[in-house]
DNA sequence: CTTATCGGTATGATTTTTCATACTAAGTAT
DNA sequence: ATACTTAGTATGAAAAATCATACCGATAAG
């Protein structure tokens, strides 16, 4: 599948994708990589604001607890779709932000939200 | 927020969707309603070949059980994304496919397998 | 008469996710 | 001295998701 395939191309040969290599499907991985209830959502709000404090995502997030942000936020920085900085201050100041591979899912928000005012009421 | 807002607009205007009503954002209702470890995985197999009876799906989604199966097409079929057709054979028939409604989210995975592509090894 | 087919259902167990709650450190403001 | 702040950790409980397994009905093939 060629990197510049437009989404006529897509269209007609989605049915490529899955077929090549068990392992090289460009969407599959994609999908689990952005499984759980709150990463997309968290991944949302730094396109929406960024960079966001931990309390200033959780209040956006709320009803959201500290272990579900911290973690979720723990995987996508593993990921490297997100970005850590820590200032040694007291009180502590922590600032996530979206990487250049988080933004660049800027795009699937983008269809997510075509979709959503098109059908939903 | 328009219908017609393009990508520029929406990269723009991203932080003004979320703010609307709460009710409102055109993105998070989305997101939840394709939670689960299979929903996305069922659409995107029914992009790939449409119709499919009820053994391919699973086959293709093995390890799935059918439990699993059964009840995420139930789901996708109530919130009309998938439409279910029922052949009254013996052996019984049965064959997915995606409504016009569930075919519209082509795009989302288009943005996927583009993001795919461009980031996974 | 037996077995196989297909699209599920039903059941209860197990695993995973999510939750509420309490707690920490280190400095600042009162 | 005390309380307040932030960004988490730690703990165990509760809830939800997922699982394996057995089973069904109706017919056709052997």
């Amino acid at each position: 599948m060629n990197k510049d395939m437009t989404y006529e191309e897509f269209q007609e040969k989605v049915s490529d994708i899955i077929l090549t290599e068990s392992g090289n499907c460009p969407v599959t991985p994609v999908i689990q990589m952005l499984q759980g209830k709150w990463k997309l959502q968290i991944i949302y709000e730094l396109c929406i604001q960024s960079p966001m404090r931990f309390g200033e995502l959780k209040k956006m997030l709320k009803p959201i607890t500290n272990t579900m942000l911290t973690n979720a936020l723990k995987e996508l920085e593993e990921d490297g779709l997100v970005h850590r900085e820590q200032y040694n201050e007291i009180p502590p100041r922590v600032e996530y932000s979206l990487t250049e591979k988080g933004r660049d899912l800027l795009p699937v928000f983008y269809a997510i939200s075509q979709w959503g005012m098109k059908y939903i009421p």
